[in-house]
RNA sequence: GCCCGGAUGGCGGAAUCGGCAGACGCGGAGGCCUCAAAAGCCUUUACUCGAGAGGGUGUGUGGGUUCAAGUCCCACUCCGGGCACCA
């Protein structure tokens, strides 16, 4: 295509300005209103991608309008610089990861510059840069001290093939290595952990004052999954001494249990056993722990309709409410690790239980009377109880609380609340990330690393694959250390954090990125936080998000963020992805799209006005053979704007209300339109509505001439408008058009005259039963009765109605009459 | 299995409160300009019957509510996503 401008040059001189003078830099103590806009910080993976630039056009879209409706933004970039695959990059190529990871960012930086998206780079923050590794260890130790941060074994993914521990992100849905595709097998390891289910209630509850996608709540209501219940004793029938412990939600349905169950990690479960079924139980313990997981998880009916596996354990409980001994079993369905780590069974309530049942053999009990075809399967619904002694005619709404009541006097019992969510493990035996800084000394046991020896940068000499511990632990000079307190030998702490927790608070690190010696000022921090609106990917929707939620309420509770608010991301915005010719996008596949070429091509501004006008912004773009054509009818549109904007050969004639008045209206509704569709993220729209205005002052100017002053009012509205769509095109027909003035992205967002905006006349629409037979220009102001009169005069009404009076006649003025015969 | 989305021309999509379905763009067709092409500009473009005027049909399927349904209600089909033994 022939385009009207140099489209590089012209891109390539607003990006340099922009950079240079710092357009987009903002102070703390600016006096104007906030406003913080962020897009989730990004893992540096080389040149940005289409799913980078149409998160980065959201962004800067939103910064650019911000500005012009007068606020103060803050814009910043950074980069989440740790993490696995620079790790794995360097081990193949013999190099370190802090090469890879350096030169990418360097490249991902200049793709979004080539975009013309604008930050306050002066803020710029990276994970793996020391002084932000000394905060990330600095809030770690504050955890640490207030109890937040602990020890515990924990099971960790070992991958036999790499000999190596996996991160769980490695880990596939079906058990295997992603790189080598070894099954994972499980292995107790010492690891560390935050204690984010102290905030369960809270990251529940706070959920409702977000202004985020239902959707993303949704997901992490279900994630943080808490369960009011019950938890009683179920006596051991000839030893009373001894009862299990278990927790349900249902205890209505207890006069149906019919077995127990505890965890293969049951820590009574030898105390239970009998000596006949001991190698039986054994037998199914062995099965259930190690590599009988991954043939658990991953087989093909996963989930309840998952294989259950059992075993006797030889003795019995007393059914509480009916005084019954039923069978205690191990069964590899109940988890150690949430509840008490045992149930008690009601095969006819519970799918599960009923699916063991079933196979073991065991009786089934209906307690709640079922509805009509409800199946022979677990019932789960609303009924009456049946078969449930003082139950028996309740609801399961009555009854609840009434066998609630029974389980506190007679069975131990107390109301309890569980949670799905487990603590954070934040252990991670791998080299590219930031050291727990922690020594271990045989003396005083975990010392925590004085702050003023932070921040803990691992050595760059370290062997980082292939020896089945986190590689620091191989370095004698990093690992061999004195103990802080008693100054004998010591060795330190070889994981390093998983990278999560640096994202867990770099947008408070932005607020105040120059303070030394803290994380960030709190009274800095305040004047920024929350962030306004939040952008970035869906698939970032539960662990980002509920991570640094869990930070920041912490941080605020243990005192580096007094007075801070409690919530970080106000609004929260998830774009679409890309997807090439229907599938997902795969990065060589991603290649033969590359936003490089684009920028040569057609430049920023169009496949800017692209992104934004291909569909709604929440919606999956779908990448096919026809987007190349929409690219540049996108183009077509910047160029046609620029023709206009500058075209000598407009025709000047005296002022003409009858031609000019209407311009102007469309001008002042477009702006309310612009408006509007930017404020509720309708940003295909907004385009379309600046398109279809181009067309009527196009054909208005070349078709009737042009009065000046109509015309200049309309063109730089258009240019207003679309600074924040298409910002090189914009600032240079400004620069043109407006010499030695500041600059468009500077000058305030247009305000529509309200009279202008006000329409006079609109079509009405007469509908003979339902049909639209006419179309009349009314008055905005017809009266109902009016309406009425003049569908009732029309020609061609009268020919359908042919005579007949009407029945009934709906009317609403001045949109509508609908005349029924 | 459970929970969320979604389905509108050849394609991406619009219709903000139940009131003109298809804005805007892509693609297609025809034309202007040109020696010719590219670029640009103009006209047209849901389907269907009709020479035309004009008529009929139409928002995944089947019902319903209403003067009026893409929009509300019930049942279903298909597609996408999330969670998956959490008692």
């Amino acid at each position: 295509m022939a385009r009207p401008f140099d489209v590089r040059s012209v891109e390539a001189k607003w990006q340099e300005r922009w950079r240079l003078e710092g357009t987009y830099d903002v102070d703390n103590d600016d006096p104007r209103e906030r406003y913080y806009a962020l897009c989730m910080y990004p893992y540096p993976s080389g040149a940005a991608h289409q799913g980078h630039v149409r998160n980065y056009t959201f962004g800067d879209l939103v910064v650019r309008y911000q500005t012009m409706r007068g606020k103060a933004v803050l814009s910043p970039f950074g980069f989440d610089s740790f993490g696995l695959p620079a790790e794995n990059a360097a081990i193949k190529a013999g190099s370190h990861p802090r090469i890879f990871t350096e030169a990418r960012m360097a490249e991902l930086k200049r793709s979004v510059q080539r975009l013309g998206a604008v930050y306050d780079w002066r803020r710029e923050v990276m994970s793996h840069d020391p002084q932000y590794m000394k905060y990330s260890q600095m809030i770690f130790l504050a955890f640490l001290r207030a109890g937040l941060a602990y020890r515990a074994e924990a099971p960790v993914n070992w991958c036999p093939g790499c000999a190596t521990v996996l991160a769980n992100e490695q880990v596939l849905a079906d058990g295997t290595c992603e790189r080598s595709g070894d099954v994972v097998e499980r292995r107790n390891l010492e690891q560390w952990f935050f204690k984010i289910t102290a905030y369960a209630d809270e990251l529940l509850t706070d959920l409702d004052t977000l202004e985020w996608p239902e959707r993303v709540k949704t997901m992490q209501r279900n994630w943080i999954g808490r369960s009011e219940g019950v938890e009683f004793d179920l006596v051991v029938a000839d030893d009373p001494s001894l009862a299990v412990r278990v927790f349900t939600t249902r205890p209505d349905t207890g006069f149906g249990i019919t077995y127990a169950v505890v965890a293969p990690e049951h820590p009574m479960l030898d105390e239970l056993t009998t000596d006949e079924q001991r190698s039986a139980v054994a037998d199914l313990v062995a099965r259930a722990t190690s590599a009988s997981e991954v043939e658990r998880t991953a087989s093909s009916d996963s989930g309840v309709g998952l294989t259950k596996r059992g075993a006797f354990t030889g003795r019995y409980v007393v059914n509480p409410f009916t005084g019954n001994a039923v069978p205690i079993y191990v069964a590899d369905y109940v988890l150690g690790t949430y509840g008490t780590g045992a149930i008690m069974a009601v095969p006819g309530e519970d799918e599960r239980d009923l699916a063991f049942a079933r196979a073991y053999g065991l009786p089934v009990i209906q307690t709640v009377e079922r509805p009509e075809g409800a199946g022979d399967g677990a019932y789960v619904g609303e009924g009456r109880h049946v078969n449930s002694g003082f139950l028996d005619g309740m609801s399961v709404a009555e009854a609840k609380p009434a066998a609630t009541s029974f389980l506190t006097e007679r069975a131990r019992g107390v109301v309890t609340v569980n949670y799905r969510l487990r603590d954070w493990l934040v252990s991670r035996q791998r080299f590219w990330g930031c050291p727990i800084p922690v020594v271990y000394c045989d003396v005083c046991g975990v010392v925590p690393v004085p702050e003023e020896q932070l921040p803990i940068v691992a050595p760059d000499d370290v062997v980082m694959d292939r020896n089945g511990q986190s590689p620091l632990a191989t370095h004698a000079a990093f690992r061999d250390t004195t103990c802080p307190v008693c100054g004998g030998p010591a060795r330190r702490e070889a994981d390093t954090m998983d990278t999560f927790t640096d994202s867990s608070w770099y947008f408070l690190r932005y607020t105040d990125p120059f303070t030394p010696n803290r994380p960030f000022d709190p009274v800095e921090a305040a004047k920024w936080m929350p962030v306004d609106q939040y952008i970035g990917g869906i698939e970032h929707a539960i662990l980002h998000l509920l991570y640094a939620r869990f930070y920041l309420k912490a941080l605020v509770d243990i005192g580096l963020a007094p007075g801070l608010v409690r919530e970080p991301f106000t609004r929260l915005f998830t774009q679409g992805m890309i997807r090439l010719d229907g599938s997902k996008m795969s990065k060589s596949k991603g290649n033969l799209i590359a936003p490089e070429q684009y920028f040569d091509r057609v430049g920023a501004d169009a496949l800017r006005v692209f992104h934004l006008f291909v569909g709604p912004p929440a919606d999956d773009v779908d990448w096919t053979s026809q987007t190349d054509d929409v690219i540049e009818g996108c183009a077509r549109f910047l160029d046609r704007i620029y023709r206009l904007a500058l075209d000598p050969n407009l025709v000047d004639r005296p002022r003409d209300d009858a031609r000019d008045r209407p311009i102007e209206q469309a001008v002042h509704r477009t702006i309310n339109r612009v408006t509007a569709d930017l404020d509720r993220w309708s940003y295909n729209t907004a385009v379309a509505a600046v398109m279809e205005l181009l067309n009527t002052v196009s054909k208005w100017a070349h078709d009737e001439g042009v009065d000046r002053a109509v015309f200049d009012e309309a063109i730089d509205v258009i240019v207003r408008v679309i600074a924040p769509i298409a910002p090189h095109v914009a600032a240079e027909l400004w620069e043109i058009r407006h010499p030695g003035e500041p600059s468009v992205h500077a000058q305030a967002w247009p305000v529509a005259d309200s009279g202008l905006v006000l329409e006079e006349t609109v079509t009405m629409v007469v509908q003979v039963n339902g049909k639209v037979r006419a179309r009349l220009e009314v008055r905005v102001d017809l009266s109902d009765e009016a309406a009425i009169a003049a569908a009732l005069a029309d020609e061609t009404v009268r020919e359908y109605l042919g005579g007949v009076t009407p029945t009934r006649i709906v009317a609403r003025a001045p949109r509508l009459v609908n005349i029924i015969p």
